[in-house]
DNA sequence: ATAAAAATTTAGACTACCCTAAATTTTTAG
DNA sequence: CTAAAAATTTAGGGTAGTCTAAATTTTTAT
């Protein structure tokens, strides 16, 4: 069995490969982890011990199959639980990621069999992240950023990139739900905010920080 | 904030001193928690530097106010997911204990304020154990042993004593389920064990073991 | 090409929790 | 009332995960 600790260095490890191609840097990892370099060094060892990762000494690290299956099945779990407490317990989503780090590594496969089962085998979680498969594949999206769309295009808000508490709460603020149709009236050539048009027939402002984070179909 | 060990240490000195009043000694903790008496002396020094419990060497353990504050919001949490395990999740109440076990150490207020509102109020667990309140009380039922119930006596079955795997599959198995109204046709005066009849009109056959093991109303 | 900077690892130490063996205190029996 | 037995604590040590400071390796910039 592995420790909640290990558990998390997997997860991190596979959004930081996935963020950018190629190895993870120990210096990244300490940086997700709130830990220090050497702390992560130590525990590199150790997974590698495990055959979890691919770890050379300064060369970076990369997940195993089997250490990727493993981080996999942790966010998959993450997701599902989000969704319970969103649907089910009516948080907001802006509350429900710390909880999710919690009971995430709550240890029961039929628990999370009969979970999923109970929210009706969701495909994505309350930000649009989708859910890995049971048998531990990451679905893919094709999704763009909503900063790479041009003016006069119609498109649907899928999901978010930022998870942050403020960012979620701007959002509701501004009426951006998921699943919103959006169309892009203006793109401001200075500062590449853009002025869209909701459903509603309201129009709302985003700026490119914004925008950069809020994924389109 | 309270480790997870600390928060079971906690829940266990409450059960201890409920089961036979007074002063819980260093050896019951070390047998209930599975580890080494050396061990909870360890525990104990801490918990009561922590203000959780009373503490003099050699003369055994008592919980403060806060202690069993904390004590009875663990009991709280367990039996409020053991609800849902069953409840909304369908699992049989012989296969919840372990999975609440962890679960009742994830930490939000909220989360659970939530889960008891979600559950409906729910007073009693799966087992017929009373579920605390939120302010910390642990409502009294007044139940009595089936093995204390006089022949020819009507009684409802409200809970369960012991809560292992077998005891409750061979519950199930003799259609022995809480809230099921029996008589007590006979009682064995040699072995204790009695013959009752459920209000399917059929007879069981309970032993004393079974029955010193039953709570009736 | 090489020296400075940055990244990473190693060394040594700390806390939480657990253990065994030895010492101490309390309880029990004669 | 004492001696043996039982319970408990102390002493010394182990593992997991963390840290700081020092050493080492890789990268970057002249
Ligand atoms: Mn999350
Ligand atoms: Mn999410
Ligand atoms: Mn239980
Ligand atoms: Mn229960």
């Amino acid at each position: 069995m592995h420790s909640f600790t290990e558990e998390n260095y997997l997860k991190t490890i596979y959004y930081l490969a996935n963020r950018r191609q190629g190895e993870v840097s120990t210096n990244a990892l300490a940086e997700m982890t709130a830990t220090k370099a050497a702390s992560v060094t130590d525990m590199l060892r150790k997974l590698a011990d495990k055959q979890l990762i691919h770890y050379k000494k300064y060369q970076g690290v990369r997940l195993t199959d089997e250490g990727e299956r493993l981080a996999l099945q942790i966010i998959r779990r993450h997701r599902l639980w989000e969704v319970f407490l969103v649907q089910k317990l009516g948080f907001g989503w802006d509350e429900v990621h710390e909880i999710a780090e919690e009971l995430e590594h709550i240890r029961s496969e039929e628990l999370v069999t009969r979970l999923d089962t109970y929210l009706g085998y969701p495909q994505f979680d309350p930000h649009g992240d989708p859910i890995p498969t049971p048998a531990g594949k990451m679905p893919e999206t094709g999704y763009r950023k909503l900063s790479e769309v041009e003016a006069g295009e119609g498109v649907c808000l899928m999901a978010v990139l930022e998870h942050s508490t403020e960012f979620l709460k701007h959002l509701d603020h501004s009426q951006l739900t998921l699943g919103c149709v959006v169309t892009v009236n203006e793109i401001n050539a200075f500062d590449k905010s853009v002025l869209v048009q909701i459903a509603s027939g309201r129009s709302v402002f985003i700026s490119h920080e914004v925008a950069r984070n809020l994924l389109v179909n």
